[in-house]
DNA sequence: CAAAACAAGACAACCGGTCGTATTATTTGC
DNA sequence: GCAAATAATACGACCGGTTGTCTTGTTTTG
């Protein structure tokens, strides 16, 4: 096996790891050396592939909210449903794997938001980059929701996927710590089955 | 001076210092010392006034929220102005203070949920307690302006408080990584000024 | 064989927490 | 009301362990 090929391999294995540990324990709550030994590479090899933890949380930032923003894509592109309608099934299941997990992590970007979103510069831009693209994906199908007669024209889709990414956001959180699916659904009631509706 | 009243200066300094620093860099990004040094308090003594870092944790949480809700009751008892707009101040208030700030910081109870929300019983259980205290007086604020005729009736005032709560949480963490206050005057403006009205 | 990729482990700094001792307060005995 | 005894607090050196990073030697590759 060339070792071009093994060096992929033992990136995506660290990025998949480094989602799995960061969300459960935070940026600063993690030691390299746990996600290391996770996935059996040597320290010494880490710093070949990122050239430093906060390189490597850049990265994984975006490797997390990559399977996102293609799940969410795929819904919108059902043609036999209504946007809104894909959007909600969207939510409901994220809400159940939310429920398989025990409430426990939430969402990485929320997470590091708050925890380094302010004191590392090269996270900071790949969680501007990695929300705006979840963001962008939100409005384009809130438009489209809005062409098709089920989501209010008077507020532009721009505003609610803000008002909707910021919300789920904040749910998330009381989720966390009232260790109950409550909050997100109320989120999504409130928001995509009664403000967006047209 | 007796030594009682000494412990409780002590304690109130780390508390108000505890505050300051974990608000800048997160539980696991701060250590007890950065603390005990800016407040000039031996470490030995630290764990006379708590038992550990964790139980300190879970006071400095009860210690920040505090004002907040000081701060707002004071708003909602002025009696010459109706409650909607008390609210409103008070969140024009906190804006001005985010811009002072430069938009570091945000909230510490949101940065805690998201970081050990989820791990650390302690400070879950605190965090559940500040979080409920301030929905509550959110709530009773809310209701107070239903009563008023200013604030729509069709929504239950929990549910209301539930989403500003939730939506300026996620504003603020929005808020961080863009380094502008766009996102808080949008929640406030989108729910206080648009969706709660009667 | 030169150049690049890899891995082993050293490194100093720091972590939360403990411990014995020194100092000070408070209670007790008379 | 003073002194002795007891309790509470102050203190910082110190513990074992871990941190992120770097140096250095080895292995692989074209």
């Amino acid at each position: 096996m060339p070792k071009s090929i093994k060096k992929e391999i033992n990136r995506e294995n660290l990025l998949n790891q480094g989602v799995t540990t960061l969300m459960g324990q935070g940026y600063h709550g993690t030691g390299l050396q746990e996600i290391l030994d996770a996935v059996n590479i040597p320290k010494g090899s880490f710093y070949n592939y990122f050239g430093s933890k906060e390189n490597f949380g850049a990265e994984v930032i975006q490797h997390y909210i990559d399977p996102f923003i293609t799940q969410l894509a795929a819904h919108l592109q059902q043609s036999e449903t209504d946007a809104l309608s894909a959007i909600q099934l969207y939510f409901t299941e994220l809400i159940a794997e939310l429920e398989k997990n025990q409430f426990k992590g939430g969402c990485l970007l929320g997470n590091l938001m708050g925890e380094i979103g302010d004191t590392s510069e090269v996270c900071q831009k790949s969680l501007q980059s990695a929300v705006n693209r979840y963001r962008n994906l939100l409005q384009s199908g809130l438009a489209k929701a809005q062409q098709q007669g089920t989501v209010r024209l008077d507020k532009s889709a721009e505003d609610m996927a803000d008002l909707l990414l910021n919300s789920w956001q904040g749910a998330l959180l009381r989720m966390k710590i009232e260790k109950s699916s409550a909050p997100v659904k109320q989120c999504c009631n409130q928001l995509l089955g009664e403000f967006f509706r047209a």
